[in-house]
DNA sequence: TATTATGTGTTATAATATAACAGTTTACTG
DNA sequence: CAGTAAACTGTTATATTATAACACATAATA
């Protein structure tokens, strides 16, 4: 949980004219507090305590949301989603998930590493965002 | 597609006694012969031709077979699969997509990139299998 | 204050994936 | 070579993840 990351994102809304609605300020609570990354129904599951019965398009247009401007990220192979825990956010991101625990370690590299940016322009590819997920095993389960 | 993949298949079965049967050989053609990543659904469609009113599961225990054994690669953000072009069975993969025509680059890196390496080092996480990526534009879409 | 853009609430349903169990085929073992 | 175990398939049902569509509400702005 990144404790800076609600503030971050008052301000953002506040600069650019988003609004900061109930949903939307909720969902991005629950991602930012859960320990582990989190699927979209248990995020409802857990919205559902804060405002009335909420329904999936609720959470799925807070998620899009801050997907969109990078405050979360979505693991694809989890299909779930986790607060960034970067100072800054970045338009790509590393996940190392344990296949024993399942826990998941984000890290940082704001930038494509050589070989892979070599490979793009070999291409002529222009990359926009880009995500690595890594299997393996953690620390605590070797 | 990669025309020699059904030979290493056929081959690697053999060696291993896994069984070739009917719906794992028809799966892996269809994904072989498709242009694009195709979607397990679209799939089940081409497999009806192939044999008779074959279910969800059928695909799906297909697709794992030959996902387990790197054949070919699911391409997360897209929850579809494409053959594997490479000549060797390589446990990371990477992929460029053209946000705007769908097309799908992918590219080789046997090894994880070293600034990468670094980062699994560093917390003592052992990678099995990793897979990128990359959004953006294409060649002939920019 | 009218207008427009942005966002929400709700119903329904689409798309993706798996559980569970009976039956079949193949490989192995004695 | 019969008996048994392991691997695999067929089928029904259902779980999980995500979106379309439309009526209504709110905020910004002209």
């Amino acid at each position: 949980m990144n404790i800076k990351l609600e503030r971050i994102a008052i301000k953002f809304c506040e600069d650019n004219k988003h609004r900061l609605s109930m949903p939307r300020l909720e969902v991005l609570r629950i991602i930012n507090v859960s320990e582990k990354p989190i699927t979209a129904y248990e995020v409802l599951a857990k919205l559902g305590k804060k405002i009335n019965n909420p329904k999936p398009p609720t959470v799925y247009r807070a998620i899009d949301f801050w997907l969109k401007y990078n405050f979360i990220h979505r693991i694809e192979s989890l299909n779930a989603y986790s607060a960034c825990n970067a100072n800054h956010l970045h338009s790509g991101s590393q996940f190392m998930i344990c296949d024993d625990c399942g826990k998941v370690i984000e890290s940082h590299l704001c930038d494509l590493p050589d070989p892979l940016e070599q490979t793009t322009k070999e291409a002529s590819f222009i990359p926009r965002k880009w995500n690595l997920e890594i299997n393996g095993v953690c620390k605590n389960c070797n």
